[in-house]
DNA sequence: CTTTGGCGTTTACATTTGTCAACTTAAAAA
DNA sequence: TTTTTAAGTTGACAAATGTAAACGCCAAAG
């Protein structure tokens, strides 16, 4: 709904006229949202006469960083390694990018733990196999 | 808020004690929860009497897998390694979960790209560096 | 200076979600 | 068999979200 700030910066019309291209909203839906991310502080606005320019108040990949981290914390531990492993999968990444996993991977080896512990339920009760 | 079915199955009153460990939540709220997830479709109940068993529809690294690629496809693909690069370094991950990773990257390095490209607009227009 | 077009603001309404209390009914206890 | 009790179902209400029309106002065009 916001990923629409993959622009860095935009009026509202270079908003709307690029949502429409994709989605069936009509303008007045848009203003809306936008309004309602100035309120809820998703974006900022550098007023110019009266129309202003909209920018992201925190960059897509933070905003990402923190949603994913944000999941994770909702996931049983010893899946975490398995879903990240499922989505690499499916991904296209480049030359830099998987270089850089390797050498955390690496890194992490050193000290990597042989298993990780189910951390799922607030009483000490463990998930063996099945969680 | 259906991570209570790391349990893998259970009757609305082991949910309920499990989850008021951890949450203020009335009975009656629990309730309410549980049935709108039966509604979706989200937990199926096997009847015993009057009383029933909870148990998921879909396992949890399952629905987990979707939610991850779903948000992925609403981010640039040119920020997905990095996203992934951030999480797993905040994680702690098992020997076996890190070796699997790099079979995978090992393999994936063979066909990657340089780089991959910004696709975030409808419109053609990239996003070169600020996206 | 007046008209008009574009842009932000207000208002509106349906649906979903967060939270609960009350009601109903079948099973267990008396 | 009558009374409890526990479990599921309904109804409620506020807040958030999805979607959109109408309104007000400044600046550009006449």
């Amino acid at each position: 709904m916001r990923i629409i700030w993959t622009l860095g910066e935009a009026s509202s019309r270079e908003v709307i006229d690029s949502i429409q291209l994709k989605r069936d909203w009509t303008e007045s839906t848009i203003k809306t949202l936008l309004g309602r991310l100035v309120k809820k502080n998703m974006l900022t606005t550098n007023k110019t006469g009266h129309r202003f320019v909209y920018q992201p108040t925190v960059p897509e990949t933070e905003a990402m960083d923190e949603t994913v981290a944000e999941l994770f914390t909702h996931l049983c531990n010893m899946k975490k390694g398995q879903v990240i492993i499922n989505l690499l999968d499916q991904l296209t990444l480049s030359q830099k990018d998987i270089q850089q996993m390797q050498t955390i991977l690496a890194e992490k080896a050193t000290t990597a733990p042989a298993t990780v512990s189910c951390d799922c339920l607030a009483s000490g009760r463990n998930c063996d196999q099945n969680c």
